[in-house]
DNA sequence: ACGGCGCCTTGACTTAGGTCAAGGCCGCGC
DNA sequence: GCGCGGCCTTGACCTAAGTCAAGGCGCCGT
């Protein structure tokens, strides 16, 4: 890791592009940007690991960030990928303690660091920043309710066609989505492994649902994506 | 469910048994106090659904209430379990929307239900509240991290030792627990079905790690257990 | 005391999905 | 161009855990 040289109008600047802090005041921006360090990670390199003694959070200002977790076997599980303006770390902010999860960079990362207690500063000065606040953590709980429901009631093949519709439903419904990690990495994000997650694609181009290259996938059957979404079976039920 | 009859005060002294609040004024406690209402649920009965329109959460005065998904299956998983003092609900107060799954009662139960606007505008007030808010989510999204661990890396009979440490602790470590819940609520709540709880409970007492007797499980080998906590198989590695 | 109903236990069977290992593919540096 | 290393794919195999179904055990009410 890497602490960089930055301007305080440089770090406003990244600060007032993150939803988080909408509705606030100039004036508050730049104390948190005062209190702010810029910091890079090389492809791997982890800004925080379970465990470890939490002062502050992250705003991911360019690149990705996971949080995942790691088995006794070696095994990961992503929690989370985070993309620009999204915060990462912040529960031991209001709890106390420490990172109930590490997080790692994947590719080059730029994050901001925001000390806790900056942070909390402002917060009592401008319950607005909370409120945002509580709709992260918000969000964050539903993304958590979400992941439990898949891990123990869905299958693979369910798992993963809901993550293409969803790209797809994000790219505004295009057609070809492109898989935006490595497949590995996307296996662990689904909760299981690279040569399952290989299999299942492959029995859904059997079934002529989708048809891929690469890291790229065409939908060629939503309907039938849709059925698998909800619990249909590879076999047809 | 039923809607009570309760004094403002009766109310008022609900609240103030309850973390979330602390560290409120009198008169802010009265103000909750007077838009909340007090409902009275039978075993069973939902508090709400997932998919339900929020206008406002709960705080569980006493007895159980559970918070579950279900699968197309049927099949369901428990997502928590709050007893007297804690909130429920509260996600869709934040960020709007539905609720992300539903909450029943385990037996009889009463609840205050706090129509969101109140909570909100007592905040914009009183910033502590928030914070004890924030504390509260952060508290949920630790659970939930450790729920997915479990679930994606560790097998039932490590969720269940833990558990059953985990009780143990939570009786001054105790040598002799009682499952608070039916057995199939556990297994529910471990991510499993009741017939493989039974079979690993069997198990863990052929090995001498336990002994029990309906509700009632000794802990014969405590390190045992833990080791099988830790990720140890039933036989040994 | 007895019948009935929930819940729990157990057995036999099935299956999703993980493990291991052997290639194949592709991009990159030399 | 060639070789090397990462990733992906595929096959053969194994195992944890789910399904189905048949009792057993308690507990409760009449």
């Amino acid at each position: 890791m890497k602490r960089m040289q930055s301007t305080a109008d440089a770090r406003a600047g990244h600060l007032a592009r993150c939803s988080l802090l909408t509705g606030l005041a100039d004036e508050e921006l730049r104390a948190l940007a005062g209190v702010a360090r810029l910091r890079e990670y090389g492809d791997g390199e982890s800004l925080f690991v379970r465990g470890g003694e939490a002062e502050g959070f992250y705003v991911v200002v360019s690149g990705k960030a996971k949080v995942c977790r790691f088995g006794t076997d070696g095994r990961e599980q992503v929690l989370h990928v985070f993309g620009p303006g999204e915060p990462c770390g912040e529960v031991p902010v209001f709890q106390g303690g420490k990172y109930p999860a590490t997080a790692m960079a994947v590719g080059a990362l730029r994050a901001l660091y925001l000390p806790r207690h900056g942070f909390l500063e402002v917060g009592k000065k401008r319950p607005e920043l909370l409120l945002n606040m509580l709709a992260v953590l918000s969000v964050r709980l539903r993304h958590f309710v979400q992941l439990v429901d898949d891990l123990a009631l869905k299958e693979v093949s369910a798992r993963l066609a809901k993550h293409l519709l969803d790209l797809s439903a994000r790219a505004r419904g295009a057609r070809m989505v492109e898989l935006d990690t490595t497949k590995t990495m996307l296996a662990s994000r689904l909760g299981t492994i690279a040569a399952t997650l290989s299999r299942t694609l492959a029995k859904m181009q059997r079934l002529g649902a989708i048809r891929t290259k690469g890291k790229r996938v065409w939908i060629t059957d939503r309907d039938g994506l849709q059925a698998l979404a909800a619990g249909m079976k590879l076999d047809g039920k």
